[in-house]
DNA sequence: TGAAATGTTGGGGCG
DNA sequence: ACGCCCCAACATTTC
């Protein structure tokens, strides 16, 4: 009767979860763990959208535990104080964990991992969450891959699509002392701004499976179009339940290939969204060889860019959604309200605010990661990087979107604009995304545009121009 | 996973 | 019938 501990950290789900999958052929009584312990990911420690999700995600694992005979330990950190007293008080041999790959929690690992097997624990950990090792793929010259088309298509040249490893029908588990009740972990706001996410959202590992479901079956045919309408229920939106591992890539790639049709036009879509897929893996592929990633820029050129001054004022009229250029504060009212914001939107407003307003990329960085239910270091930071055209394969900094010509052609009748700025939703479709040349303009309540769209992009090209030719 | 300026082409109005 | 101009439509270039 041997018993091991089960790590959960954001592999938040019961099917092909490796680690619990190995442990549990492996064992007869099972101790399933989760750790609290933000400090250790400082200074990117979960914001507070995150931990709304968190707690939620924490709340489903341990009913979908309760119902296979276990439940979920809660424990706070340090990790290596916890885990110790888990050993001692389960009598533990082994265990095991699916890998983080943010190089700081890499480091983490690796010390409690030497620490472990130093008072012969055995430990075992696998990856849950990506679908190539970032370490294992090399581009033709030998480093890591800076330019995501050859890094996809070796990456999918070597994908294949593995049935899902099931989830354990019934777990042994120990009864140990000291759970700490989910609540007093303090992971959901005292101020309740989250009520709308409840609407949006469900976390855990249901909801993700619901999530996949709804996204095959209704918004997958029309994807290559849709995916880039704010105005339409287009992508997957899957992002958060990737995050937290309530669903791995590999689920979805299985999925996804197969039973796709044997059809141009569907493979052709199914293609498309694996290679979104294959830009969250390009990301961390990224943090891992570039590990100050969050932080400097990769492209060392901008190091010496002419940021405008930091504007508090500026900021924080961009962070409400009252810069008064419609989709810009339809998107940034989208994410305080629902933690989520539609990809294109995203673009646009990281656009705006690195380059209308030319505000250093890291405040939008750091705004997103407090308020976005999907915040991921890697995807997070290479994101940023690549609209504010600083990083490896990004975007060039010239490319300066335009939100009205952008709002046109994506929200043509302005209904995303209209449901998140309701001040606007009387506004004839022709001048929605650009309110300031409606006649009733002044009767609306509803600000001006904080900044002349021409004139800034006018100065950002000319900051730009003040760039090293190369370094 | 741009936008705007500039260049080119071709049809139609017109003297 | 012809040259000329205008301008939309499209292509190319530049940032």
């Amino acid at each position: 009767m041997t018993t091991a501990i089960v790590w959960f950290r954001r592999d938040l789900r019961l099917e092909d979860n490796p680690a619990l999958h190995a442990a549990w052929r492996a064992h007869a009584r099972i101790v399933c763990v989760y750790l609290h312990a933000p400090d250790e990911e400082a200074p990117w420690q979960p914001g507070a959208a995150s931990n709304w999700w968190l707690h939620h995600s924490l709340q489903a694992l341990d009913a979908d535990l309760r119902r296979r005979g276990a439940c979920l330990f809660v424990a706070r950190g340090p990790t290596a104080a916890a885990l110790e007293r888990l050993i001692a008080a389960s009598g533990a041999r082994a265990v095991y964990w699916n890998t983080l790959h943010e190089p700081a929690l890499m480091a983490r690992d690796a010390a409690l991992r030497r620490v472990l097997r130093a008072r012969a624990i055995e430990v075992h950990n696998f990856n849950a969450n990506l679908l190539a090792e970032p370490s294992d793929l090399q581009s033709g010259q030998g480093g890591p891959y800076r330019v995501f088309t050859p890094f996809w298509r070796r990456l999918r040249a070597n994908l294949q699509p593995r049935p899902p490893l099931p989830a354990p029908r019934r777990i042994v588990a120990p009864a140990l002392p000291g759970n700490v009740a989910l609540r007093d972990l303090g992971l959901l706001p005292s101020v309740r701004w989250d009520r709308g996410f409840a609407a949006v959202w469900q976390p855990g590992e249901a909801g993700a499976h619901a999530a996949l479901q709804r996204f095959r079956d209704r918004a997958l045919g029309d994807y290559r179009v849709d995916r880039d309408r704010p105005d339409r229920d287009g992508t997957s939106a899957l992002s958060p339940h990737l995050h937290f591992g309530e669903i791995g890539p590999r689920q979805i790639v299985w999925r996804l290939l197969s039973d796709v049709r044997d059809d141009v036009h569907e493979r052709n879509t199914v293609e498309a969204y694996l290679r979104e897929l294959g830009w969250r893996e390009f990301s961390h592929h990224l943090l891992h060889h570039f590990p100050h990633l969050p932080e400097r820029n990769l492209d060392r050129r901008f190091d010496g860019f002419a940021w405008a001054n930091e504007d508090a004022l500026a900021l924080r009229r961009w962070q409400l959604g009252e810069t008064g250029i419609p989709i810009v504060d339809a998107g940034m009212r989208q994410l305080w309200a629902s933690g989520w914001m539609h990809n294109r939107v995203r673009m646009l407003v990281a656009s705006f605010l690195t380059k209308n307003l030319r505000q250093h990329w890291r405040h939008g960085a750091r705004w997103f990661w407090d308020t976005l239910v999907d915040a991921d270091l890697a995807n997070n930071s290479q994101g940023w990087q690549w609209t504010a055209g600083c990083g490896v394969d990004a975007a060039p900094y010239f490319r300066i979107f335009n939100p009205v010509t952008q709002g046109e052609r994506f929200d043509p009748a302005g209904a995303y604009v209209r449901r998140w700025v309701p001040e606007l939703a009387k506004v004839p479709a022709a001048a929605i995304h650009r309110p300031w040349e409606f006649a009733g303009a002044h009767r609306l309540a509803y600000p001006a545009p904080m900044v002349d769209l021409r004139a800034t992009r006018v100065a950002a090209l000319a900051a730009y121009r003040h760039l090293p030719r190369s370094g």
